[in-house]
DNA sequence: GCATGACTGGACCAATCGGTCTAGAGCCCC
DNA sequence: GGGGCTCTAGACCGATTGGTCCAGTCATGC
């Protein structure tokens, strides 16, 4: 991380962060320390400063989790074997990310400020993963409608097991969602 | 809300604003300013502070959830009455209060300082609501095990549908949750 | 070698943060 | 009517907040 370029290390460092704390939880300075990066930096790389800041953090981190999508469906026999790779894929994520943080999108842009730019962005990041399992979907067999149907409640049952996850401080919130919901 | 003791007064507007914003998104002196409360006031009912209230505002919070609760599945004749009631019940809720703010004890505890008390508060506040529900559920005809089942399925639900719901500022998202699930 | 840009380093700022403290208002009981 | 209590009212505090600013460093082009 060291040799991370400054710009990365900033977005990566403020996305551990916030996610853990959330957006008002997170002061600049802390963000600062923990990436070893003088105040000039961040000023310089994000003139907008901290709402910019959390903005690429989000983006990034929702780039991160079609990755995950991809992997988990790619191999997938079918929707339902895919989904279930998904949500073990994901635990084991909350699990390495210290058993507690949120989900990246959610953490940090619900909790940011009453800024339409923070709303419309957690939409359109949930509206890209939905679009993205949609895909996977239909590429295994389901008609589009079952695909859209079936997405929806999988993103559904992913943040709602995230959130008892988080309540309960277990990733088995997220292994168990596939057989609550299939 | 002008001829409420004061104590009530700070928990309904502490209950609101962190809903809003998150605990750390909410300033004290806000709390006070809309409450029309001094700061003194604040420190006698509370000795320490904002954590102190915070955590009489998710209590108070959840106890309101519980009623709604009750009022669901209270003449409902079978489950799936009940949680579909609840899951309108909700939205209704949401749309009341702003059509933005999030789940009382979730935003307000998930959010909170990273603290054993707070976050043990989360996980006993999500129990409480799932036993209740339990509690219907075997009223209503259900094998304890089936029931739990149930119950667990909903709580996860509601709180996925919830994200859904601030995420696309729709409260339709808990509305379409019983369909999704039954 | 020198000029020009991007970038770093950190001093500095006003505003706000949560919290303390004390003076006194209002009430009840003796 | 006075002693003692709960509660209100707000001035005040040090610490921290996000943000500005500029001098200095460095690599790259000429």
């Amino acid at each position: 991380m060291t040799d991370t370029p400054t710009k990365d290390r900033l977005i990566m460092t403020a996305a551990r962060l916030f996610r853990q704390k959330g957006y008002h939880g997170v002061g600049v300075a802390e963000i600062l320390a923990l990436s070893k990066t003088p105040k000039g930096s961040l000023y310089h790389h994000f003139p907008n400063g901290k709402p910019d800041l959390a903005v690429a953090a989000a983006d990034w981190a929702s780039a991160g989790l079609l990755r995950i999508i991809d992997d988990a469906f790619g191999p997938a026999t079918d929707f339902t074997d895919g989904a279930t790779t998904l949500c073990y894929k994901l635990a084991k994520f909350f699990d390495i990310s210290g058993g507690w943080d949120g989900c990246p999108v959610s953490s940090i842009l619900l909790d940011g400020p009453e800024n339409d730019l923070f709303r419309d962005k957690v939409a359109a990041c949930i509206e890209d993963w939905t679009a993205r399992v949609v895909q996977h979907g239909t590429r295994l067999g389901l008609t589009p409608g079952q695909a859209a149907a079936q997405a929806e409640l999988l993103m559904l049952g992913i943040q709602g097991a995230w959130v008892m996850a988080r309540a309960r401080r277990s990733s088995d919130e997220l292994r168990k969602l596939p057989a609550r919901l299939y």
